[in-house]
DNA sequence: CCGATTTTGTTCTCACGTTCACAAGCTCCT
DNA sequence: AGGAGCTTGTGAACGTGAGAACAAAATCGG
């Protein structure tokens, strides 16, 4: 996708540009350690602490931090404060981020309600749905509104951040008004796979996904004798003659 | 963590045992896929094919499925419900398996409300809080019950996996709990890090982790010009002195 | 029956991510 | 002031994953 800047071998000082992906993913976990170790009052930290906390090995948090800069004190470690700046600066979290969310549905109110959104930054500025009787729900301080007002209250609100929260059948066609209307990132929990345009980001959150991956490394556990060797389906022998629409497997 | 069965470069005939972790997280994907392209009452569909509708690459696709054996047709393509039942298998959703939810706040209730729990494979047999108002409230054609009860209910149905969706605050007394009643396999929506011991498996679900990975990126995007280079805390000079508890900073 | 065509399964190469191990650098004690 | 003891930052080795490219196998038309 992204076409991967040359790679000059000599000059990789200072923090450059382009962090790996790897390391931008654990850096809010290492924001939230942060958070919950100066909430306890402690002011210095080291690798190995902050690691701890923050479920990983300290030579992977050394090197995560390291491509931010040189932060830290050799043989005393990080100051907590001082480095949880440099953190949220680095993810942009010391700006607020605008964010509407799209499909009111049980979804869609379990967010709207998540107080403080976890972690302070992000703005909910609007709930949107489509469905007439959705629209003028008061959730929390909140009023649900119509989904035809989108375009202005993204341009109003310079939204640059949403959260599709609607059933397969529309994601993508409400991914595609978001994209229209000026929306860069988005977050998907619906079950479909949307394509965007370059220069959009999409993250999926899907929990089936994540129970079936479960559920895989559950089967090799519980005896992997139980795994049946290839039980072919009782008729695939000649031509595969549309069994198709009925469902006569498992799912 | 595994120890990499010794790889015997001349036999690698057949599903062996082990199928790249990366492989496994697509192989849910894929039967999503291979099951709407069966209710579309396609019977059979190439690797491209395949590849678009799950969003990836077709080599990738390719050598994704070959893990799990050669199902498939050279010249033609692979059999759309045949490949399916074979997915399900390996993922082991041609079982179903017993799931227990902990924690009915917002999130819960959204989980419990979702219906067929996405795909078919998974059955929530209970829904526990710990709080006695929440105890005894109806939820689809289901009851909320006592987390009292929860060793009761692992034991008489055979629950192997649990969903957390708690506050961060009782989480980890939460998986103990699920873990010393049997349970092996969990999924974690509070924004703390579990920890289990050897043999549980865990994965987390963040949406506040997942936000702020966009975030990151949409800063580089909206003007690479608009990062402050390195705005020194105020006060960072000599010493690093407590300066802990109080928040000044941004979040 | 044979060759052209299609599409899989696999090999090879490269990029990315993780972990180890250690030199550089800071503090504290004597 | 100097050395002992920590802890960071990073170079190098290793393992995993992605993608290109191609040989093997199947169908289909003549």
């Amino acid at each position: 996708m992204t076409p991967a800047r040359s790679r000059r071998p000599g000059a990789p000082t200072r923090t450059e540009r382009g962090i790996p992906e790897a390391t931008v993913a654990r850096l809010p976990v290492y924001l939230r350690a942060l958070t919950a170790l100066s909430d306890s009052g402690i002011a210095t930290a080291s690798s190995e602490d902050l690691a701890t906390a923050a479920g990983v090995n300290s030579a992977k948090l050394r090197k995560d931090l390291s491509y931010l800069g040189s932060y830290g004190t050799r043989g005393v470690g990080y100051d907590v404060e001082y480095l949880r700046y440099q953190i949220a600066r680095e993810i942009g979290v010391t700006q607020d981020w605008a964010v509407v969310i799209v499909g009111i549905g049980n979804l869609g109110h379990a967010l709207a309600n998540y107080s403080g959104f976890g972690t302070r930054g992000f703005r909910i500025v609007a709930l949107l749905d489509a469905a007439p009787e959705l629209v003028g729900e008061r959730i929390g301080d909140m009023v649900v509104r119509d989904f035809a007002e989108l375009e202005e209250i993204v341009a109003a609100d310079r939204v640059s951040i949403g959260v599709i929260t609607t059933p397969a059948g529309p994601a993508q066609e409400v991914c595609d008004r978001l994209v229209a209307a000026g929306v860069t990132s988005i977050l998907n929990f619906a079950p479909v796979v949307l394509s965007v345009p370059d220069g959009v980001d999409i993250r999926k959150v899907d929990l089936s996904i994540e129970l079936q991956i479960l559920a895989y490394h559950e089967q090799r556990k519980s005896g992997e004798a139980a795994l049946p060797e290839v039980p072919e389906l009782p008729a695939i022998n000649g031509l595969p003659d549309l069994p198709s629409v009925n469902g006569g497997v498992g799912a």
